[in-house]
DNA sequence: GAAGCGTGGGC
DNA sequence: TGCCCAAGCTT
């Protein structure tokens, strides 16, 4: 094949677009946003889709779909609303985003949803394969979409063996994936291509059901499985994390986190790390003065919980607290927020209706539930 | 280019 | 159990 003249280099170009096509037309998933590949649900299903996996997103996309339906539902619907509907899905920027660029396109476009490769790329959210994605999904536009799928089949198609997300790799892929588009049929093309990703060409490839094996170097050589080559990363973080429940009139004090942090824009109990040393009970004090201006003290503990984030561990202590009568700090309706935008005090019950990280809402739900015992049962009346 | 941003599933 | 993810974007 490496001494194919042009014309059955050609040949065997549009044999691979047609043994693709035909794989995809038997075996696509019946996915709810290719009912009718209206833009505003391809748009929401490739946001959603990032970093997620496929049964997940789908069930979100479900949900949202009953809350947001439109463009202009989601422009018109409370921050607050969205990001608790996007609780536990994680990357919360992608929740933040989606308002944001909704309410562009109906402020500065009338409405008018950005139909091409370029005009999608300028809004918030959307990167070049979102762009790629929608552009072709949605619109047919004539653009290669390149995901961590199309990596891993091009990669192994060419057998490159050196990392992929390197700029000579990225080159040979980006070009690789030019040739491969079919020119009118982007919609099929670009959805087979991660279709086979995420069913056949996965990180254990299938290949004797690959429709692209007859023209995959990594198949011929036997290297598919170490293919894509992948950079070392970095090492988890270990994180002690101290917070707790401050119980002031029946009520528990939340703060909602900046926006450009980590959990931007969700809510959450005071707290923080523990320094070297410090003892968690410590901690948890020095944090409540330290981000509310509260003198706090600890009664009891509920307990530990254990999470992880990106690359970090966490261990979490977790503590019932109450007001230190001798220090009283600012009154309890004006605290001073260091790492917060707001507060709120909020009974128990209703911490249900807040979206937290997943780490507190478990916390939450166990206060709620009574699951920490007479501690927990201790709260409604302290 | 590298790092930061979440979470739950699978092996 | 510990590690690697799963349809990336932003700074």
């Amino acid at each position: 094949m490496d001494n194919a003249s042009p014309l059955s280099r050609r040949e065997a170009l549009a044999q691979a677009q047609e043994a693709l096509l035909a794989w995809f037309g038997a075996h696509m998933r019946p996915l709810p946003w290719r009912r009718d590949y209206d833009p505003y649900r391809v748009w929401i299903s490739e946001i959603m889709l990032q970093q997620t996996q496929m049964e997940r997103g789908v069930q979100y996309f479900e949900r949202w779909m009953d809350a947001f339906p439109t463009l202009e539902a989601l422009a018109g619907a409370p921050e607050e609303e969205v990001l608790k509907l996007w609780e536990g899905l994680g990357y919360y920027a992608r929740a933040r985003n989606l308002i944001k660029a909704a309410r562009a396109v109906v402020q500065e476009r009338g409405g008018a949803f950005p139909a091409s490769f370029e005009e999608l790329r300028a809004l918030p959210g959307i990167g070049p394969y979102t762009a790629a994605a929608v552009a072709s999904i949605a619109f047919q536009e004539d653009v290669p979409c390149i995901d961590a799928n199309v990596e891993r089949i091009i990669a192994r198609l060419l057998d490159i063996d050196t990392p992929v997300k390197e700029k000579a790799a990225q080159e040979a892929i980006a070009e690789a994936a030019r040739l491969l588009l079919p020119r009118g049929r982007a919609r099929e093309h670009n959805q087979a291509m991660m279709e086979l990703g995420a069913l056949v060409c996965a990180r254990r490839p299938d290949c004797p059901r690959c429709p692209l094996s007859p023209w995959c170097l990594a198949r011929k050589r036997d290297t598919a499985e170490h293919r894509p080559v992948k950079k070392p990363g970095a090492g988890p973080v270990e994180l002690v994390l101290a917070s707790g429940v401050l119980l002031h009139g029946g009520r528990c004090f939340i703060q909602k986190r900046e926006e450009d942090d980590v959990w931007g824009g969700l809510w959450e109990f005071p707290g923080g790390c523990a320094e070297k040393g410090e003892r968690p009970e410590k901690a948890v004090v020095r944090e409540y003065l330290e981000e509310t201006g509260f003198a706090v003290k600890v009664l009891g503990k509920y307990g530990v919980l254990k999470s992880t984030y990106t690359n970090h561990r966490i261990t979490l202590h977790f503590y019932a607290l109450a007001f230190a009568g001798d220090k009283p700090g600012p009154a309890p309706e004006a605290p001073v927020l260091t790492a917060a935008s707001e507060s709120r005090w909020v009974p128990v019950k209703e911490l249900a209706g807040f979206a937290m990280p997943s780490l507190y809402r478990k916390a939450a739900d166990a206060l709620s539930g009574g699951q920490w015992g007479m501690l927990g049962l201790l709260f409604p009346k302290a």
